[in-house]
DNA sequence: CAGTGGTCTAGACCACGCT
DNA sequence: GCGTGGTCTAGACCACTGT
């Protein structure tokens, strides 16, 4: 075994390439790329190989095709931020300002750093029976009727995230909650649970990331080369924390988005000593 | 404004006409798709169309092309979980049996159900100076050295992440930590910080999601159309947990995973008295 | 109007996998 | 050997964008 490796296609190199020189700062996020005809010439290759060069470009998510104009190198720095820590906030509203909607603003008007007037939701709520999917998220039988409410959410009139609410009929039906004119809910969705009695007290959230389907992609804008993070939401209360009051599907494209998580550790009070009585060795600090 | 819909590509109406048969689960995963020659008969169009017609498949997730064999439905469930309360477990570990190495499967095995003999890791050490990026996670000046580790995890011989992890050289030089030849670390990361003194209270996680780079792909045998998971970790340890003691980069193909979160909110006491008396705030637990 | 990317065609040669 | 996908060429027409 001298040489495996199989010389790598004339579009792959190009795009080697390119893709070096964006790293290298040599093309800036914003900046042109060599246009189909450029790149024809300087690597004396046909149109097809030249697009096909510029595909894996956007394909990886580094440049972006607009018509007319040109291919141009894309943005890569995700701006809005969501933290876990947000729930506990909310909850600490809650409890310094009560459940009356002193506060406008929601979680996601902070997270994008926008007034609450800037942003707009499309909603859509119907009620509907759990299938055995959402039963079993609930950990319930199928058919219970459940209330689904679908939020597209706008920043500026650029969509940033869909989401899929669904919560028990008989814990919301007739109530203020199941009425799409309350939304966007002041305060966020803990606060509005917390008005029916609901204190929520264990949020679980499932992160997995995927390519967009056609639809998410039409719906949210999304150019090629960029996944969607999909975020599966549960929010427990009782005194257990194990009844499920709320499941969501939250679909967020992943080029302007990190989500931040702390994990709050219980240690033992003594460490050095628990260290030394468990045959454990420590040199403390 | 009538009708502001153009008239879809032939190679979309081909890929969304596919891509439906699939999800209605016409086509499972595993089944070959009608080859290229096939589109060009069924659909009437030239290869060029019906290769672009597999290739947005391919892109979206949906399907995966094998030389000589065909274009196959992708497998879409995600295996693996990786959950936070992993770190609290570690913790408990240690507790309950002390820093030495009494059990010998690390987190990674269990995460992937999997005996700790099945996976193996290549490792790389390295010390350098912390460049700003590194300086500024872990709250201190630039050139400061710090030991670079470089995994990448096997399990049955499919590479399944990679990962870089930074500690302070001043903190692990000259000890057991900067032997490469000690890891896997039985019990994990934090047991191996716990060796040194050094308790970890607290775990930052900033979670995004992109389309691998080309040497990501390559190493973790990324197929086209799968995005990666990438993981910012930070330990924190000191009395008032802010401290950063680690700083890891883990990189995750996205086709295989899932990471879950549990965030457990401090909720008052008595919900009910605290809502009448809104304007009070609560005791902590 | 000239230049851009988007779509589509009709050929060609190649390496791979199965039989 | 035959069918598969991978690469590459040389043309064509189109819609869109800028000046």
């Amino acid at each position: 075994m001298t040489s495996d490796q199989a010389a790598p296609p004339q579009y792959q190199k190009i795009a080697i390439h390119l893709g070096e020189m964006i790293k290298c700062g040599e093309y800036q996020a914003g900046d042109r790329l060599p246009s189909e005809s450029e790149v024809m010439a300087q690597f004396a290759v046909s149109r097809g190989t030249a697009r096909q060069a510029l595909a894996v470009l956007q394909a990886q998510g580094l440049a972006q095709a607009a018509v007319g104009r040109g291919v141009f190198v894309r943005e890569q720095r995700p701006s809005r931020r969501i933290a876990s820590d947000r729930y506990q906030h909310e909850v600490g509203q809650i409890i310094t300002r009560g459940v009356s909607p002193h506060e406008p603003a929601t979680s996601f008007a902070k997270d994008h750093r926008i007034g609450s007037d800037e942003y707009r939701l499309d909603k859509h709520f119907q009620e509907i029976q759990s299938n055995d999917e959402l039963a079993k998220l609930f950990g319930l039988n199928a058919g219970e009727p459940v209330l689904e409410r679908r939020f597209v959410f706008y920043a500026k009139d650029t969509p940033q995230q869909m989401s899929r609410s669904y919560v028990l009929l008989r814990l919301v039906g007739g109530t203020p909650v199941a009425d799409p004119a309350n939304e966007p809910w002041p305060g966020g969705n803990i606060a509005q649970l917390a008005t029916l009695g609901i204190i929520v007290s264990r949020v679980e959230e499932s992160v997995a990331a995927r390519m967009p389907l056609q639809d998410e992609a039409t719906m949210l804008h999304i150019p090629t080369g960029v996944p969607v993070l999909t975020i599966a939401r549960r929010m427990l209360a009782g005194p257990d924390r194990d009844e499920v009051v709320e499941v969501a599907n939250i679909v967020i494209p992943a080029d302007r988005i990190v989500l931040d998580y702390t994990i709050n550790l219980d240690v033992w009070p003594d460490p050095v000593q628990t260290l030394y009585t468990s045959g454990g060795r420590a040199a403390g600090t």
